[in-house]
DNA sequence: ACCAACCCATCCT
DNA sequence: AGGATGGGTTGGT
């Protein structure tokens, strides 16, 4: 079982937060057999703070160094997906135009962001419908992704 | 290093 | 329903 900086209770469940001394490196959804383990060294407790406020008012804008590990063409795309303002939504194939590739690939890319939430893939959605989220595209996780949306205005 | 086959959070006809 | 799509992974040589 994978070791985290913290632990932390959230609206959409428990949060597995991945971290080096002084960056984000990665957000995981965690069933409810983890315990809440409380951060611990300054940088931790930092990240933590600001889900809480991020929670709290959706309109938060998250200010935190992270490191991103993925292929040249997986960072453009996040680059992309950060730029995206809360309460607002973008489309795969939208995304896939702007970058000359396919709507598939974006989606690709989406799938294997390792800092959801924060690098907020959840704002990408299908032409028609929700897309998927977390690597699936049905159940509990695709739950979590219309909480977000809806914490963030988006009325569907 | 290359290549074939397969997998996908899509989209179009 | 079927096919195009393009990035990634895996497993072979």
């Amino acid at each position: 079982m994978e070791t985290y900086a913290a632990v932390v209770k959230s609206p959409v469940g428990l949060l597995g937060v991945k971290n080096t001394e002084d960056k984000l490196t990665g957000i995981d959804f965690l069933s409810v057999n983890h315990k809440p383990l409380p951060p611990k060294v300054a940088f931790t407790k930092e990240v933590v703070s600001q889900l809480e406020h991020y929670f709290a008012d959706p309109t938060f804008r998250f200010n935190l160094p992270i490191m991103l590990q993925g292929t040249p063409f997986q960072r453009v795309v996040w680059k992309q997906l950060r730029k995206i303002p809360s309460g607002v939504t973008a489309e795969y194939g939208k995304l896939a135009e702007k970058i000359k590739t396919s709507a598939r690939a974006i989606g690709n890319a989406c799938r294997r962001n390792p800092i959801p939430i924060i690098v907020p893939c959840h704002r990408v959605l299908a032409r028609v419908g929700l897309g998927g989220f977390a690597g699936e595209t049905e159940g509990e996780l695709l739950a979590i992704k219309h909480w977000l949306l809806t914490h963030e205005g988006y009325d569907s």
